[in-house]
DNA sequence: GGATTAATGAATTCCATTATCACTTGAAAA
DNA sequence: TTTTCAAGTGATAATGGAATTCATTAATCC
């Protein structure tokens, strides 16, 4: 099944349609799948491709597809919000460079056991996390 | 050595002063340690206190404050920042719950191993890390 | 068709934070 | 002690990402 019919699946299944600036948005979301997209960023990248969506559209439908579990909301250090297709395979996190920013991914296969203890210790049900790693790359740390 | 003049030092040592605004902030973080205080919290309390502060006196203190390694900026899942002592002894993490918003807090003693093993495989220093577990507490989970 | 509801987008508003700038403070120099 | 001057302050304005409003449009259901 192709992505963006799996997407529309979920949509459908949780009562929304898939609208064309919905279908552009996810469009731009699989076009640049791997990076970090900010909602300005993909309203230029839509303009760009010539198609107008607006800002407010691209906010809520990063919302809603945030909601369902298709996005997942990154906050680095600065004051927007990134945004990233969640793999539902493989959970990652991210070292951030504190001298160029740059952004480098990590799994979290060994934390499992780190998240049960918690569970067990403070009878907290974890249904996700986030662990960001602060410092600096191995381009600026010489 | 009180706490206060502990900061002092530091402010001092790194050839700031500790103004009398600076040190009504302080004595704020100090009577509410453990609790989690917004910029406008803090001028709030202030005032109630009969002390008039500028706000962006709060906000300039904080920031000098977390680059001293007095304070830690901490984001939890809205668009305020909070602020809490950075206890140099205990680093700690915090358990969100996605329901009532109660924050439960946990050391993060087990995760050295996990963090020594990034360092190696990325070539990354990591100098500071923020974990943060989402969803529901005991009292919320029933 | 007509009625109802969901979705959109331009514009506005919100709100935490930052920038500006005239004024104050206080420590060091004269 | 007076003068000097950089550091610090605070009222206010500006910023910018995000949320909201509301009139319009699109899809859906009799
Ligand atoms: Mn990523
Ligand atoms: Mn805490
Ligand atoms: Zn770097
Ligand atoms: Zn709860």
């Amino acid at each position: 099944m192709s992505r963006i019919k799996e997407i529309e699946n979920r949509l459908v299944h949780a009562k929304y349609k898939l609208t064309t600036p919905r279908r552009l948005i996810m469009e731009i979301l699989l076009e640049n799948e791997g990076e970090h997209l900010t909602a300005e960023d993909i309203h230029n990248r839509l303009r760009d491709k010539g198609y107008q969506v607006g800002l407010a559209t691209v906010y809520r439908t990063l919302e809603l597809f945030c909601e369902l579990g298709i996005l997942a909301r990154l906050n680095f250090e600065d004051a927007s919000s990134y945004y990233e297709l969640e793999e539902n395979d493989q959970h990652h996190h991210h070292l951030i460079c504190l001298s160029c920013s740059k952004i480098i991914e990590f799994s979290d296969e060994l934390l499992e056991d780190f998240m049960e203890s918690i569970e067990k210790k403070y009878g907290f049900e974890v249904t996700d996390h986030k662990i960001k790693y602060l410092g600096y790359c191995s381009d600026c740390s010489n």
